[in-house]
DNA sequence: CTGTTGACTTAGG
DNA sequence: ACCTAAGCCAACA
């Protein structure tokens, strides 16, 4: 038996790995919002605590940190950074054209119908 | 322990 | 369509 405050550590270690198991699931020419991986994660609500993860990322993580974006369909780094360029262009590359610094809906949410993992 | 910050979201103006 | 205010979670000073 653990001590709670071990206890929320595990807590905390699993939610990230079902967030990055989720993140992996995304398939290339897709994105998804970042409330949207929290709620699939277990952890509605905690767009934030997306965002957190993303940004201490090991730099060797392999996870498609690219296809995720806001929920208005723009890339969470500003226009003009060395952030934003990077992702648009691993997003282009795949075939995701973004338009006036937007996604189309259509790319959007890559769970359509039935072909959800979950 | 409070306040701030950040790869966010939603509801109202 | 753009701006604000509140809510959200974890980390840091």
């Amino acid at each position: 038996m653990k001590v709670p405050h071990e206890q929320r550590k595990d807590q905390q270690l699993l939610a990230r790995q079902q967030l990055y198991q989720t993140i992996a699931a995304i398939p290339s020419g897709k994105v998804a919002s970042y409330g949207q991986l929290a709620t699939l994660a277990g952890q509605t609500g905690a767009a934030r605590w997306v965002g957190w993860c993303l940004r201490h990322l090991p730099k060797d993580s392999s996870l498609p940190w690219h296809r995720i974006i806001t929920a208005s369909g723009k890339l969470a780094f500003s226009p003009a950074t060395e952030g934003y360029l990077r992702q648009r262009e691993k997003l282009e590359k795949e075939g995701v054209q973004l338009h006036n610094h937007k996604v189309s809906m259509k790319q959007f949410q890559w769970q359509t119908h039935d072909d959800t993992p979950f």
